[in-house]
DNA sequence: AAATGACCCAACCGCGTGTGG
DNA sequence: GCCACACGCGGTTGGGTCATT
């Protein structure tokens, strides 16, 4: 168990007659896992009552799902992870849980202060209303373009490979492209067009005809296969990101080490663009 | 070093939905 | 159909930490 900065720092929770609110504590946690190695999840009322802790049950319930469930991830917010956040977000707006479902060990509070923080933040240094068309222009545009390249040098040799998975999905499960190219070659394509950053890093991005044109994904060992596809005549310049088609395979491409630093800053990702 | 503001995230709250009697 | 209860979801907030002045 991970105290965190709260539990080790803050006060004691207030009492509110019987019941206690605020952080909780790593006594309370103990008795919470215990409880629920114990007994099991769920009926959480009677278990807040059961397991002697002066919690609701709702508390007991966010407390387990949201940071003591041992599946639970903890850390930055892999670009994996950012890209397809944006991409469900388009799709199914701030259905949290919906979203979190399609990022094992996430939960949808944690995807939620995400776009919350980071994301909406974006959207307000740019002046942009975040629930705007231009936003998501701006998202797909620029945003997402960058995480893909992030998602490209966090595994750089593995653009070429190709797992029985993968061809198993290229065949079945992804639309292919309806123009010559690949959609590897898409990829390079794509980043014919460049820009350097400050850091003197080309820094690909996807022009509106290699996007409009073809469709692109992202691949590696872990992540097996990604892909954005796109009708070839849908006008990227509309507000519906739904039209990038998703599908994901393995989940295991979560595990990897890519949490980095260099790998979560938002603002670095805007900055080429500034 | 102290003050201040921005940022982040765990936790709470209200509401909608599902279920059983 | 109605009611009570449990659960889950999305929005909001409180307070700790960090960065800046």
């Amino acid at each position: 168990m991970r105290p965190t900065r709260k539990m080790t720092t803050s006060c004691n929770g207030k009492e509110l007659g019987e019941l206690r609110r605020g952080p909780w504590t790593l006594d309370e946690d103990n008795l919470l896992v215990h409880y629920i190695t114990c007994h099991g999840e769920g009926r959480w009322n009677s278990l807040a009552k059961s397991s002697g802790l002066k919690r609701t049950g709702k508390s007991c319930r966010l407390r387990w799902l949201n940071y003591l469930k041992p599946d639970v991830k903890h850390g930055n917010l892999t670009p994996q992870e950012q890209l397809l956040i944006l991409e469900l977000h388009s799709k199914w707006g701030n259905r949290w849980s919906k979203i979190a479902q399609h990022l094992p060990g996430r939960t949808d509070n944690e995807i939620k202060n995400y776009w919350r923080t980071k994301v909406q933040k974006q959207a307000r240094h740019l002046k942009i209303d975040p629930s705007s068309n231009r936003f998501v222009e701006v998202l797909r545009q620029f945003w997402l373009p960058r995480l893909l390249e992030k998602v490209e040098h966090s595994s750089p040799s593995s653009l070429s490979t190709s797992t029985s998975t993968m061809e198993a999905d290229q065949k079945n499960l992804i639309p292919q492209p309806q123009g010559k190219e690949t959609p590897t070659e898409n990829m390079n394509s794509s980043s014919s067009n460049c820009s350097s950053d400050s850091t003197g890093i080309m820094l690909p991005y996807l022009s509106e005809n290699s996007l409009k044109n073809n469709n692109y994904f992202v691949e590696n060992s872990n992540f097996e296969v990604m892909s954005f596809n796109q009708s070839n005549t849908q006008d990227l310049r509309s507000t519906d990101m739904s039209i990038l088609d998703f599908q994901l395979t393995d989940v295991d491409w979560m595990n990897n080490d890519l949490v980095g630093d260099t790998f979560w800053s938002m603002d670095e990702l805007w900055q080429f663009r500034k």
